[in-house]
DNA sequence: GTTTGTTTGTATAAGCGTTAAACAAAATAA
DNA sequence: TTATTTTGTTTAACGCTTATACAAACAAAC
């Protein structure tokens, strides 16, 4: 038998094991064997230990109905608590989970100032409060996951620039390490909704994809392989400056015609304001209250749905832009999904087409063989589960860098 | 003591150790250990099977100068041959090399038909030649690694499309398979000349860099991480289409302003001539016999190198364009070097500070913070030198399919 | 009702490849 | 001379896996 001493087993089984849970759940010892490749020997040493460590949970249930019926295995929701932090511009969003990923409290609020001490200690606030609640139902804390606006050191943990925040150099993870003694994992915030994406949104299971989302800037993450793909250096995928207009705007980084001056909210209602001093439209003034500064992308998509020309052609053209450096990314990268969230998705009717058109008759012809286009799933969440995915993908499997 | 019947030694280890081998020969078997992380013992023990088998040299020399004089380790040179074969636009390469990729022997002819029977039957014939001599020296051949000018299939072995060359779905692993009775390896001749240059030229050991090479098209090989990225499903890295200017050139690709048509010799005769239309220049146009159709990228160079505005500007021109997509590189894969190969190697000296200035000023500061600029060591022989690599990559250590 | 076949889970021995530890050899330095 | 360092080998022990055998529980076929 067993004998249960063998602590050190392969971390890299334990690892697939424990994915295939995520995946597959509930599932017996045999077809667990079938789907990691393993024997059914070492899968029932393994979930030995995975339960005696109290990860996994058995339960006898109806299962195949020839031969002897299967015990079925799954993750135990109260295998431990896991906290997902994003620090957005102007906001922070805080989410508690259990050890299956089902959301148990969260919190997200404005907020005003954008002091780094200020941000900080409020997010601490918020955190202490998940942990005390996860402790009431007395759940083991396994980690925090933090996403950041800005250039992430995944590896160091730190924080070295986030333009929108003013924020620079700040060791995040020594910071929460030093604060609340649990593994503190740290990242770009479209890095991590790209994993949320992965984990528990439309891109679940498609190993090759990447995630666009546009709000202030315009953010990617790239899934390479079923890993985060981040380059040499963990600086990679800064795919929001690459640029497509050697005549276009001056971006905030100093370049002229980056992507990112080309897509998102802004580039909408510039193109709608510049387009309504030639063509006059009553309506649309009196939806902004007679005054174009107070003009919102909201309105300009509400618009562009009635069937408003103006609005309907400058969503069209970002479109199309956003749909020209897919193209580029799609014969650098040759995914299988791109995933659009952010500000797009509310007009998500209006964009699907032309995106797609443009997409696949710019992209190189083997590259689209397999090509979808989706709009996320999980929009304003994807950044926080992604966190949590981060804190489970180490105990799931080796973390995610590439 | 170590038996012999254990024939499964770890694959990975004995993949590390004979990489060790090829990058830090001759060694000891402790530095071996030392080196890769393994036990003496272990080194010893798989050591011991790669001499059995023929693949590794042993010699007693003067190495450490204290305590036992240990026994060096180097791969045999007549541990087997290798055939590494370029099938350009114009041309064909074929290369002969032992186990440690000296070469053996050489051939590099022009071809004047395209005709893809032709074209195949002729390298046959250069290939037979290869492996005769191999056989002459008592070489056992270890398998044959073929770069093309087109998309590659790299897992079938197939290639799917050469536009320069009018070719179509050629499942040419299978086609020689058959004929040699060896291991085929296929891929992309840039992708084949950036190992090439990882493994024997300037990028040895520099696991994250870019290879970049323009003769008629603008080709590239990304090394991530000490392999070969190839996106997704192997389609990936098709750098030349990414689109640089929406009010550029037509591409042969179908689309506008592709990088390929900003960079190249192409675009820098276009340049010249239509500069020349303003500026007469009696002297270049001398050097043209005349009609400035016989102008060539050589002389451009040449009257560029001698102080020639005309020229000059030409090639600044279009180093800023390269600068500027490579500056996009850097952001997306945040390598540490770039290596130029192909027509650009012969105006290095104008180029390297143009491309330097213009991709620093340009890219992020963070991705830019260990970039090197070179140009290519072995040029015209790194495809053929990367062929050759394939095989032995593929002994070596795993195949490098990301 | 019996037989046969299937799926499942466990137990055991055997195997592979590793590490740890001890040892010996050969050189230098004190 | 003695102590120290580096190197290479040998041995037992260990960890983890596979192969194999076995039994339980069910369905379908006869």
């Amino acid at each position: 038998m067993f004998t249960g001493d063998q602590e050190k087993v392969r971390i890299v089984n334990r690892s697939l094991i424990l994915n295939a849970l995520r995946l597959y759940a509930p599932i017996s010892r045999a077809q667990l064997a079938y789907i990691t490749g393993l024997t059914r020997g070492t899968v029932s040493n393994i979930v030995t230990i995975l339960i005696e460590e109290g990860l996994v949970f058995e339960d006898e249930l109806q299962g195949s109905k020839i031969g002897r019926p299967p015990i079925l295995l799954g993750l135990r929701p109260d295998g431990g608590a896991v906290v997902g932090v994003e620090i957005g511009v102007d906001f922070i969003s805080v989410l508690l989970t259990n050890f299956v990923a089902q959301t148990l409290w969260e919190i997200r609020v404005k907020t005003t100032s954008q002091s780094q001490t200020d941000i900080i200690s409020q997010a601490e606030k918020y955190i202490d409060q998940a942990l005390k609640i996860a402790k009431e139902k007395k759940l083991g804390p396994l980690g925090i996951g933090v996403g950041l606006p800005g250039l992430v050191n995944v590896r160091q943990g730190n924080l070295i620039t986030a333009p929108n925040l003013h924020w620079k150099d700040v060791p995040l993870r020594l910071i929460w390490n030093q604060r609340f003694h649990l593994p503190v994992y740290i990242d770009n915030e479209a890095n991590l909704a790209a994993l949320g994406e992965y984990y528990f949104g439309i891109a679940r299971n498609v190993d090759n994809f990447i995630y666009l989302s546009s709000d202030i800037g315009l953010g990617g993450g790239i899934v390479i392989g079923g890993r985060l793909f981040r380059g040499g250096h963990g600086y990679g995928g800064e795919i929001g400056h690459i640029q497509r207009d050697p005549q276009g705007e001056l971006c905030g980084c100093g370049r002229v015609g980056c992507w990112e001056t080309q897509v998102g909210p802004r580039p909408v209602l510039r193109r709608v304001k510049k387009e309504f001093q030639t063509h006059h439209d009553q309506m649309l003034l009196d939806a902004c209250s007679g005054n174009l500064d107070n003009l919102t992308f909201d309105i300009v998509v509400q618009f562009a749905l009635n069937g408003n020309s103006i609005c309907r052609q400058a969503i069209d053209e970002v479109a199309v832009n956003l749909g020209m450096g897919i193209a580029d990314l799609v014969n650098v990268f040759n995914p299988d999904l791109i995933v659009i969230g952010g500000a797009f998705i509310q007009a998500k009717e209006i964009l699907h087409s032309t995106i797609e058109k443009t997409i696949f008759s710019n992209a190189l012809q083997p590259s689209t063989e397999n090509l979808k286009i989706e709009f996320s799933e999980r929009d304003t969440e994807a950044c926080v589960l992604g966190a949590v995915a981060v804190v489970l993908d180490d105990i799931l499997r080796e973390m995610a860098i590439s």
